[in-house]
Order: structure tokens, then sequence, then C-alpha cells
DNA sequence: TGTTTCATCCAAAGCGCTTTGGATTTTTCG
DNA sequence: CGAAAAATCCAAAGCGCTTTGGATGAAACA
């Protein structure tokens, strides 16, 4: 069914019908009442393609995601968006997520721009200098990132949880509890996320004046066999450390693995403190962590992209979360020797 | 840019340049190059929504996915669209993602038919007997099932793994190794893949003359909480199970948390056998596994769903593989009383 | 040379919607 | 009661593409 089928059936033109469903003022709430009662006794819903014609918005924001050397995506993004997928399905919005390989990316952005099919764009897992940020300034789409992108300077919008206070406050935490020898298991550090998470770390040792030990951190993609291996390694090594900072619940999973495989008590032996971004499947109280519920920032990243679409000119939108640490099963004093 | 725009600049009349790009034989080779190469020059991409609407294709394909109660998505929908994805870009399709509550699935269906916003849906997570078939059917829309429904018994297309099977070997393998307890980690058994899993698991044990033992068989969302919990509380139980049949790596990974916590070795004291995803994040050699991956399922549903569109008319399309079973570290021989 | 065939290209009609500018009817008020 | 103002509705033009049904010119043939 079309509009001038429908119409013809209400007995109206094609044009009070459409203003009758758009909520334009000319038409009177009688009239208004009869098409939209109709609509819904015929299923009619205007065209897509035609309405974004016309209107010139395609009423979709765009997701790419980059498949890496890997062939992993983040399993992260299942969660966030669950969260977008709310929020945009309430305004009407859909979601177009096209999946590239790394290097297709900029490719992908491009035709987005010039196929005019998407009204805007969530930025995920910003490099500390991301090509992308630019890219998009200049086709001109509006667009907002998930994560921040230390050293671009031209002002864009983002939305951020405040890794770094959030790591240097679980390194408090272990130092308060008298951990002094504290792994750091981070994520891959050409990710700003990880950079920041990493100062975080670096700032509260300082401030305790523990000097950095290379030979107890490690950055690699947050699998959990990475959690598993890299705790072997480094629990076996001369002069173990006490606590593990984790930098999520996946590579958390495999450093309890290799705990409990050495005869380590987790807490009792060997204290972990994660960044809890509180993917549903996994488990949540086990760990103290600080959490931040990565649900919640794919909706409030999905607001700030449509206010944004909805005022162009605006200045630049940004938001910062502070993560909260919750003190789970996975922390104790450290032992003395 | 448009298409009138750029015909202009080649002095060519639309229909040629419309005709160049899309490969019809009427026009000349050397103005078929000279269009292809102005396209690219000029950065020249046809209107996505002009397009569609002209051709009465909107060059989409939808995925529908239900946020459950416990306000999860499944994670394996991130391995699957990675895969199907992969395929869809390669012939110029790109995916729909809307996400919805439980009820709101039909309702969206519906919404995807009169809009006419996508050529196709893949139907994820089929229950026993699946409502969504039939509406599917009804509306008109090509689709693909990743799964199948049992008592459906209208043809319809679909593509699954040998869920029966898998578990019938898996089963097989633990008893062969001396297995009488077989304790059975089950996905919910609304699902027709559980289903399905459940009655390999009986097929084999009853084929060995082993009863059943509702003690030990457990049905819930696949999380690892689920695995930790049911293995703490069976094991505790009179007369434990020597093995473990697990629907997924993820509750398998909280299966393995709870046996170490419990002090007793995997494959040494309790054997493992899980079916397996291939979830990228999760380690992959850990387990005995009936293995699968969901990346390649996600490439060929889309394959299938393609080749649907392409010949509407042609009579459903199915396909059934078969689980690769895996001898990993999680299984040894059951030791005797 | 005049007639047929190809090869090549084009003008214009849609696809289903929104929206401008105008027409028609109803209400208001001196 | 008649004119102006307000309320209500409509015809038609466009959004950017594809595609039908010709038109045009070059090559082929007798």
């Amino acid at each position: 069914m079309n509009l001038k089928q429908f119409s013809e059936i209400l007995n109206l033109s094609q044009t009070t019908v459409s203003r009758a469903l758009n909520g334009f003022p000319e038409v009177s709430e009688k009239t208004r009442n009869r098409v939209q009662s109709a609509a819904i006794q015929y299923n009619y819903h205007p065209n897509t393609q035609a309405k974004s014609l016309a209107t010139g918005k395609s009423m979709a924001i765009g997701h790419v995601l980059p498949v890496n050397k890997q062939e992993i995506i983040n399993p992260i993004f299942t969660d966030f968006i669950a969260g977008t997928g709310e929020i945009l399905s309430r305004s009407g919005y859909h979601m177009a997520v096209t999946v590239v390989e790394d290097e297709g990316e900029e490719a992908a952005y491009r035709d987005m721009a010039s196929k005019k099919s998407v009204d805007g764009v969530i930025l995920h897992g910003p490099r500390e200098n991301d090509s992308r940020i630019p890219l998009l300034q200049e086709l001109g789409i509006p667009f907002l990132v998930h994560g921040r992108a230390q050293t671009t300077e031209t002002p864009y919008s983002w939305f951020d949880v405040n890794n770094c206070r959030a790591f240097k406050k679980a390194t408090e935490l272990l130092i308060d509890l008298g951990h002094h020898r504290i792994a750091l298991l981070n994520g891959l550090e050409y990710m700003d996320f990880a950079v920041r998470r990493r100062r975080g770390y670096e700032q509260a040792l300082a401030q305790a004046g523990i000097e950095l030990d290379p030979s107890i951190m490690r950055s690699e993609e947050m699998m959990e066999p990475y959690g598993f291996s890299a705790t072997m390694q480094i629990m076996q090594q001369p002069n173990p450390p006490t606590a593990f900072l984790v930098s999520s619940v996946i590579p958390a999973m495999g450093v309890q693995r290799a705990l409990l495989k050495l005869g380590l008590q987790p807490a009792k032996d060997v204290s972990i403190v994660i960044h809890d971004d509180q993917l549903s499947f996994l488990p949540a109280d086990l760990f103290t962590a600080s959490r931040s519920s990565i649900k919640d920032a794919g909706k409030r990243c999905a607001q700030m992209l449509l206010e944004q679409i909805k005022n162009p000119n605006a200045p630049p939108l940004t938001e910062l979360w502070e993560a909260e640490l919750i003190i789970g099963e996975s922390t104790g004093p450290a032992k003395n020797k």
C-alpha cells in the first residue's frame, strides 16, 4: 500500500495525509485522528526510501566495524549496540552496520558520505592519533566518538569514561591494601583508552614512590588466553607480583584460571582488580572492579549523536563519565613476606 | 554530486551514464571506461535512496535482535555478523540491525515489510515452534533461518549445524572413555538447538544403557555464572558425575572455574566436553569440543539468503553442517572408583 | 545511391514520498 | 449580510535514480 492508494481510501489528498501523519499543524485534529487510526488499521507505513529521498535524511546511523588481522570483532560491541539500538529505534532511526577489513575503513566512510546512506556515525575504538576524525570532518558527516583521541586538536564530539582516573583509583586501592608489586595487563597501547589507563596506573605508582617494572606489564588484545598466558609467565618469574590490574573481564577470566592452576587463591594469595565493561554474559560480582556499563554508554552515545544531527551547527558535545569502584571478592591485603 | 551534474561533466545523458555504471550492453566499451574512471576521479556514487526507490530493492538485509528480560544480546551475534557482513558487503548489501524487546519482534518485521526497508532477513535463535516463520512467509519477505524449528511443517530456508549428532558423538566419546555419569549443562530448552542437543545426549546414553538422571541435567541461558553455580551444586551432590557436557564455551569457563575452586583437575578428575562456537575472544584449544565456526555459519547464511533473493521462486534452500569433534585437553579416562 | 541493420545514445516517465504555493471552505466581525 | 481572516485542503513540482521507447548516425548490403 502506498500513499496514493491510502489517501484514496480516505478520500483525502496525499498532501493532507502526509501532513496528518507527520504532525503538521495545517490539518484539523479530526482529520488527523481519522488518518492515524486508518494507518494502523491498514498497516500503512511510508516507504523508507521514498521518504528518505524526499527529505534528504536517511534515518540511519552507521557503525563501521573493522575486523582486525586476528579476525575478531570486539565483543563489547554487542552490548554497545544493545544500548544504541534501544535509543535509536525509539527515535525512528535504524543502524546500518558495515564490516570492513582494517584498511577498508576509510573507503567505507567515503562511500557513506557520497551515497548519503547515513545521517551520522558512531566511531569506535579511537587510536591515540586517529585519522578517521579529520576524515569524517572533511566529509561533513555528523559523528560521535566513543572514546577520545589524545592528539587530535580540532574539536569534535566524544563520549568517554575517565579511564585514567579509574585506573589510578584502582591502583591506589591495591596500594592501600599493601600491594607494592602490581602487574598491569593492559589492552593494545595504540588504543587511546589503553594509553590513558596506563597513565593512571603510572601516576598512582609514582605517587606512592613505587618504580615501574616493565617485566610485570603487558599490552595485548583483550582476550582470555592473553590473561592466562601472561599470568603464567609473570607468576613464574622471580619476585612475582601480589596483585594484577587487568583491563577487562575477558582476560581477567584467564588470569583467574592461571592462578587457580598454579594453586593460588584469588584475593588471598593474589589480588585482582579489573576494569569491568559489564559484559552481560560474564560474571559480574566476581572481581573488584572499576565498573562502567557499556550498554549505558551506547545509550548515551546515541542520544548525543541524535542531538548533534538535530542541530548541526551547535558546538561539539563532550561527556566524561566516572567509573565506579566496586569492591568484589578478588582483592585482599597483601601477604607479608 | 548527483547523476545530472556528473553526466553534464561527461557530456553524456543520464541514461548512458547509468547504463555504463550498471554494466548494460547498450554502451560502447570506450564510453564505459570513460564513465567509470570519471566516477572514481570525482568520487561519484549513486544516492542510495534514489537508487532503491527506482529499483525497488533496498540492498539491505535485516537482523532483528531481541533483547531478553536479562537485558542481554547473545554474544555469538558479534561473530555471526562478522561473517555475514563480509559476504554482504562484497555484494553491495549492507545490514540493518534493529534491537527490540522480546515482544516487539513481530512489529519490527511488519514494519520492515510495510516500509520495504530490507530485501531479506536472517532469523536468529528459532524456537521449537516459532511464530516468526509463518509471519515472515505471510509478509512475503525472503528469509533464512539460522537454525531450525522442529514443528514448523511448511517448508522454509534454513542453515543449521547438526546439533543432535554433535552431542551424540560428544557423549559417545565420554562413554568410550569410561564415563557413566555425565552431567549436561544445556541452553534454554525452548530453543530448538537445545532440544536437539539434549536429544543427542539422550540417544547416546540410551544406546549405552545408561539411565537419564535429571539431577545432573540443567537448562539455562548460556552464561559463565550458570556454568559455575551449576557445577558447584552438581559436584557437591552425592554420587557426582565424572564428566560434563556443556553447551557453549561461556558456561564452560564457569565449569572450569568451579572445578579448580573445588580442587579438581579438569581432564584428570573430571572431563569436560563442550560445543564450541569458536568465540574469538575465548580460548580455543582448551576444551575437547564439537566445533563449528559461527563466523563461517554467518558467511554461509548470507550467501544462501542472497541466492534466495535472487530467485525468489526457487524452492527453499536448506543446509546442515556437521560439527567437528576436536580432542582437547579437557578429557581423560574416567577414574575407577 | 537507397535501403537495412547495428551500434550508440537520449528524452521523458516513473518509483513514493514531502512541500510549496494556491484554492476552497468555514468562521469572524463590523 | 458581506468582506476579511482563518482553517482546511489540494495539485503539482521536485528528490536522484532506472528504464522504456525512440532517435540518430554509422556501417553493410544490393
